[in-house]
DNA sequence: CAGATACTTGACCGGGCGGTCAAGAGGCTC
DNA sequence: GAGCCTCTTGACCGCCCGGTCAAGTATCTG
């Protein structure tokens, strides 16, 4: 039985089991992972992480949430005072590239639950508000004339597609410096959207 | 064991398998499907998986292996007849996201593999052939004058990311038609890649 | 027809998995 | 110190997985 009712220790607890399955998760994938090693991990008994979670699968979808949730503050935090539809995409982009490579656990655990049947409802939530978000400001830049008169939906899709792939190729495996990708990633993209 | 000499009949049987566990693979996630299952869609015993591969693992690297061969060739005859660096690079897109359609399943468990730290390496050397590809076309464009100095194998990994991601949320899960889908990408990526 | 070779069967095995639970331990409150 | 609630332990359970193999069947060769 999981209890809704936790102490602060409590609460140290369940992120201690959060962050050590997401990087375990993120070392050897999700089902070679077994519950025995995130607890083996932290030199504790098995009934501690029933404690805090009914599953296995529960707590993959905790991490992908909370995960979202954090980059989701990061990128409204960069783009909160720009009105510039350009320079808010050009600012999201920043701060999701910084985002990753600071958060490379999160990020190939976002990938696997991609491609898994069961977790891939959770993450198209997710990501289908980061969508919204970057086809609302190139909708915006085409009112402008500033943009290519194409399907927005399609042109965020595509521009995600840059951004993860440099992420994941740049950032997480190489170790370039942010900015040098950013810059890249940044030029190609608004070149990619120009009319 | 596993048997070098086989039959019409023995072919036949092991690429029965291969499209079967392909299938199931791409539906229902590689680590989720069990070998039983895949003999079991075919109706035949567990040994005849056996008798045709070594182990599940071999299996997906095989499955890996084959779908990159594939796309290759497909790729190589629709860029064979273009000189044009820039228009190589367009009949390559197009190509590939054709080839992406006709070939979900294989696309599912491509992506899972990449996640998979198993698989991955096998993965990586036919992703780098098909990247070394995309950076040469784009290097010769760049000496032409036609596309902007900035590393090309970036450039191309900015390329490989956008096809990806619209084929995926394009062609996959929607079933748009191919052209639409590569009519952007084409011009998206090309804007991109302009000086 | 004999005998080799190519294939097929499915019961079986060891092991590891996700998940349970009775039995406590530690620390509040009154 | 009694009672309570949060938290922890680790042996244990049933299940199913990847993989084996002795036995058998089809097919081809001479």
């Amino acid at each position: 039985m999981v209890r809704e009712k936790l102490t602060s220790k409590g609460r140290a607890r369940r992120d201690q089991l959060l962050r050590t399955a997401a990087t375990l998760f993120a070392e050897r994938g999700y089902h070679p992972t077994s519950v025995s090693d995130v607890v083996g991990a932290l030199g504790v008994g098995k009934g501690v992480f029933y404690w805090y979670f009914t599953s296995k699968d529960e707590l993959l979808a905790e991490i992908l949430r909370a995960s979202h949730h954090d980059l989701r503050r990061r990128q409204q935090a960069a783009i909160a005072d720009e009105a510039d539809p350009l320079r808010r995409i050009e600012c999201g982009i920043r701060a999701s590239l910084a985002w990753f490579r600071e958060h490379r656990e999160y990020f190939a655990i976002i990938q696997f639950a991609a491609t898994d049947e069961t977790f891939a409802p959770v993450l198209r939530q997710n990501d289908d508000v980061a969508l919204a978000d970057t086809a609302r400001h190139i909708k915006d830049a085409i009112i402008q004339g500033r943009a290519v008169d194409q399907d927005p939906a399609m042109l965020a899709r595509a521009i995600h597609g840059v951004i993860g792939r440099l992420a994941r190729d740049f950032l997480i495996e190489r170790d370039e410096p942010v900015e040098v990708v950013a810059d890249l990633a940044v030029a190609f993209t608004l070149k990619g959207l120009a009319g």
